[in-house]
DNA sequence: AAGGTATATTGCAATATTACGATGAACAAA
DNA sequence: TTTGTTCATCGTAATATTGCAATATACCTT
């Protein structure tokens, strides 16, 4: 047996480590990051920034597009793309109970562990 | 030729990457989940909560763990595990570029895509 | 139509991840 | 010391990801 129990698991939790692993490459992020930087849709032009073929670039798009991180249509021959603010600031926003000093009903105020490791 | 050219890319973009791809697993946010939700430190108990293997659960421990997401002590004979909420909040902050509504020196603003795909 | 440009898809090899049983290591309890 | 508990690691099988050349598709230009 091999990879992948996702029926096991939440809807919710299934989402947000979709949005998280198309994250987790260093190729998509630098993707996203030039997508934010240049502050418009960005038509063509991405391959060349990368240090990888183009082949490869297309492929880390697509999985972007389909964890709704980016959008893209079509402008004449070339494509347009850009960050999809809404799916970002919703996994944002689902982040944020993990980083809460979140007290429960009694005000328990949780501590750290004792050492780091 | 195969997978990955890390060394291409920022030690930042690796880094966000490197977090992003920790939390990029059902299994993995279950187990965030469940350590910020009992809102202390939890001594064994995990696997339980879990529909894996022991050792499965030990594997995506050691991938949070790596990443700096969560942090163990050992608790005599049980290991004590809890959210880094460091870690956490430095990759949350990282993802606020991608947010936000930024404005360059021109104070330009960011149009969207036309149609969404 | 023919040629050029931009992006996607296919096919494949290299590598990484996921999952689990079996086993090991460390400790507590009897 | 022996037994049971808890967690880590090893070995291995199944599957997924990464990367690229080659090719396909779509559109624009001439």
């Amino acid at each position: 047996m091999g990879a992948s129990k996702s029926e096991q698991f939440t809807e919710e939790q299934n989402t947000l480590a979709q949005i998280a692993k198309a994250l987790g490459h260093p190729a998509r992020i630098a993707i996203m990051q030039f997508l934010v930087k240049s502050n418009k849709c960005i038509c063509g032009d991405i391959v060349s920034k990368l240090p990888l073929a183009q082949a490869t670039v297309s492929q880390h798009l697509r999985e972007l597009k389909d964890a709704g991180l980016i959008k893209g249509n079509i402008e004449g021959n070339a494509i347009c793309y850009c960050v999809n603010r809404d799916t970002l600031s919703r996994y944002v926003q689902a982040l944020q109970p993990f980083l809460g000093a979140h007290f429960d009903d009694a005000g328990f105020v949780p501590k750290n562990c004792g050492t780091t490791q």
